[in-house]
DNA sequence: CAGAGGGAGCCACGTGGGAT
DNA sequence: ATCCCACGTGGCTCCCTCTG
């Protein structure tokens, strides 16, 4: 959010916004493919990768109806809402098996069409998805986890990260590896990395070896070693990305755009080329 | 005995979430 | 969109213990 230049710029209130957006996105691709699978269960033709917002809440009963489905990943945890999806029988599908579901005009379908042909085809359609649904309903809830709970152990921030490349920088300098010489590579003062490495060690073990001793020596693992070249690589990517579409503004700056408003800049302004709908 | 680690506690800051 | 509150995090201080 920080790196993106198209995002780096936005108000807090837009760049909270599209955390919660894809928060839920990330909730809401969770719950289906642990229930359903990646595809559609009735139709099979959209799958959770690409098409993730066709997917709808849909009741078997709407009579059961107790809660607005658009509220859903806003209010409750995925568990929360496994919870919902049982008590009153409801599914996610696509928006094309949802609609064929909630034909409302099922009763009179004989006045809408003369061809007893295309009647029993819209019947026989609507019987199908119902019967598949009331199947899938029946799908145990059991295996819901919550995992954007908040982990209560350890947060990812900014401060980690420098911790992490001052390790991984005195390694390729063969310097041995102790408080005192990430205190002097990072800038963090002694006594703040000591209580950092101290208070985090028991997580700080799947990504870097601790020698205890006097001094204590540190060393990446294979997997911490991993990580720190995988958020290079991902800051480094949309640090340098080309700014094809800002080739005649007035604010593109060699391969940085240096607008500092959102309105100076129509891509972010307009939402264009975002992975989704600033006003969605 | 100096320097390093262990541990408790304080404080500032950022973030999430609810209310309006 | 904005405000407010609760909470987690991390820098830092202080004191004690351990080690070479």
């Amino acid at each position: 959010m920080e790196s993106f230049r198209l995002t780096k710029n936005l108000s807090k209130a837009r760049k909270r916004s599209i955390r919660m957006r894809i928060k839920n996105r990330i909730k809401k691709k969770y719950l289906i493919e642990t229930l359903y699978g990646n595809k559609c269960l009735i139709c099979g033709e959209f799958n959770t990768k690409d098409h993730i917002r066709t997917f709808n809440f849909c009741y078997v009963d709407p009579r059961r109806k107790t809660c607005q489905a658009s509220d859903l990943f806003n209010t409750y945890t995925c568990s929360e809402i496994a919870d919902i999806l049982e008590k009153e029988k409801g599914v996610y599908i696509c928006s094309n098996c949802h609609t064929v579901l909630d034909m409302d005009y099922y009763d009179i379908i004989e006045d809408i069409y003369d061809s007893e042909e295309i009647i029993k085809k819209v019947k026989d359609d609507y019987h199908r998805v119902k019967n598949r649904i009331e199947k899938i309903s029946k799908i145990s809830l059991q295996n819901i986890k919550d995992p954007l709970t908040k982990n209560k152990i350890f947060a990812i921030r900014e401060n980690v990260i420098v911790y992490f490349n001052a390790i991984y920088e005195l390694s390729q300098e063969n310097i041995n590896i102790t408080n005192k010489s990430i205190s002097k590579k990072s800038g963090i003062d002694y006594s703040g990395v000591k209580s950092f490495f101290f208070r985090r060690r028991d997580f700080l073990k799947r990504y870097i070896n601790f020698d205890i001793g006097s001094p204590t020596i540190y060393k990446l693992t294979q997997k911490g070693e991993n990580f720190v070249s995988l958020i290079n690589y991902f800051r480094r990517h949309f640090q340098t990305l080309e700014l094809n579409e800002c080739v005649d503004c007035k604010y593109r700056r060699e391969n940085e755009c240096i607008a500092n408003k959102p309105d100076q800049c129509p891509f972010i302004k307009s939402g264009t080329h975002l992975p989704f709908d600033l006003d969605e």
